[in-house]
DNA sequence: GCCAACGTTGGC
DNA sequence: GCCAACGTTGGC
């Protein structure tokens, strides 16, 4: 089963916000490359919660997937923060939204230096140099080496 | 607030 | 199709 690592704003959506009210939907994404990862998504795949722009940006928890990928219905919405225009004049929407589900929260904030320091995470999307993708793919032993960082972070 | 890196737009 | 200008992302 893949793994996936999504970035939100904590002040926009944050892992405490999902926490609370157990499922929310992903929206707003405005970049086909991680576009195309979320509809790679099946349903029960985890995904790391990343923090950015923020204090200390990190993984801040873990999420499911609940429903696969469907037209974002936010990018017709003209009320909506991520209204795309020329979305809703063409008819056609290219943007995908998913569904996800809270599975945890970490105790503290697993740091992006952290992340960098970390020898077996180098091959890692979001550490690359100049990566600003926002949905990515993560390796299944890098899924396991951050869940194990997490857990000896939160042990301290 | 700065700036590097990247994606998108639009003139040609 | 090229590429300069512009806008956005996101760490610092």
């Amino acid at each position: 089963m893949p793994y996936w690592l999504m970035k939100s704003e904590p002040d926009e959506f944050s892992v405490t916000d999902l926490e609370k009210r157990e499922t929310g939907r992903w929206d707003g994404v405005r970049n086909y490359q991680a576009r195309n990862h979320l509809r790679a998504m099946q349903p029960d795949d985890l995904f790391l919660f990343y923090h950015s722009s923020c204090p200390i940006p990190g993984v801040a928890g873990i999420g499911r997937i609940v429903r696969g990928a469907y037209p974002d219905p936010t990018a017709t919405d003209p009320q909506s923060p991520y209204f795309d225009p020329k979305t809703a004049g063409s008819g056609r929407n290219p943007w995908s939204a998913v569904d996800v589900a809270h599975v945890e929260t970490f105790a503290q904030v697993l740091p992006l230096t952290a992340l960098k320091a970390e020898p077996a995470l180098a091959e890692l999307a979001l550490v690359q140099r100049g990566s600003r993708l926002s949905v990515m793919p993560v390796g299944e032993r890098e899924w396991a080496q951050i869940l194990r960082m997490a857990r000896s972070s939160q042990a301290i």
